[in-house]
DNA sequence: CACGTCACCTGCGTGC
DNA sequence: TGCACGCAGGTGACGT
């Protein structure tokens, strides 16, 4: 499901509160875990896990790529939400709570000591969690932050033109750039007005530097908008309304009126404007 | 190193 | 109505 904009989304949300439920998950002292289905805990053992982070409390909440990262006394715990991975934060006063009854598809709970619980639910069980004193054990591997400053023009050319590979699949390698999936690189590619099977080697200095300012156009949009909400999976998002391409199969391309096309990349369903994305 | 294929999972929409 | 099929925001393990 969510990409670096909508893990954003959770971050802020979970961090700063949300709606009628205005509190933060940081400062929460961590109660009790609770595995409800065992695949999702990546590391350590089940047993250690519920040992190690009762009476841990979250210092820091952020996020690596498409992973939360949640700073606890002595641990970080890692989420990554996958496909279909969504987190719930239930405060302890409210009615419909009290019974502590899980919904279907629950699969982690962290219990805090003043009574409020944060949910991982995970409808296909894709999505993983990993409590370790070094998240680089975990994140190490991924490359740079999009929307990272460091990162510009210049450098992003020399990364491209490092690889010989697809742009589209590229993009998607968490890493060679930490945070893109299927929507936004669809979306950044037409902005950049690049076709997805172009050879990474064959982008110039110029269209280097248009593709990492359509990424990050596209990226902070999604971010404005609080993600992008399709299917019944996240809500609240609506970045999905204003796709150019992702999703919009023979509709108009908003940019030339050509209407879009979808093709299969990498086994990803991928969606182009064949006027403004050319294959030289 | 680049790329294709399958596996991991469940649920929804479509067409017969 | 039932049912097969294709599709879905991600990633990792293989084989070529």
């Amino acid at each position: 499901m969510p990409e670096l904009p909508e893990v954003e989304t959770y971050v802020r949300t979970l961090r700063d509160g949300c709606g009628d439920y205005q509190t933060s998950v940081v400062g929460q002292e961590v109660h009790e875990g609770v595995v409800l289905w065992p695949r999702t805990l990546a590391a350590p053992s089940e047993s250690e896990f519920r040992q190690r982070i009762k009476g841990q409390v979250i210092t820091v909440l952020g996020r690596r790529g498409k992973f939360l990262d949640f700073s606890l006394s002595q641990d970080h715990l890692l989420i990554h939400l996958r496909m279909s991975g969504d987190l719930r934060l239930e405060s302890a006063v409210d009615e419909k709570h009290q019974s502590r009854e899980y919904k279907s598809h629950d699969r982690l709970v962290l219990n805090f000591a003043e009574g409020s619980r944060l949910v991982f639910n995970d409808t296909r069980k894709f999505g993983r969690v990993w409590l370790t004193a070094d998240p680089d054990e975990v994140t190490g591997v991924l490359g740079p932050e999009p929307l990272d400053e460091s990162l510009n023009g210049e450098v992003f050319f020399r990364m491209l033109t490092a690889r010989g590979r697809q742009l589209k699949p590229l993009l998607m390698d968490q890493s060679f750039i930490a945070g893109l999936g299927n929507i936004y690189t669809d979306e950044a590619l037409h902005t950049a007005k690049l076709h997805p099977l172009t050879n990474s080697r064959d982008i110039t200095k110029i269209q280097a530097a248009a593709l990492l300012k359509a990424i990050r156009a596209v990226l902070n949009e999604g971010i404005r908008r609080n993600g992008a909400s399709i299917d019944w999976v996240y809500r609240g998002g609506e970045f999905q309304n204003h796709f150019r391409v992702y999703g919009r199969t023979a509709e108009a391309c908003p940019e030339c009126g050509t209407p879009i096309e979808r093709l299969v990349v990498g086994q990803r369903g991928t969606h182009i404007c064949p006027g403004c994305q050319r294959l030289k």
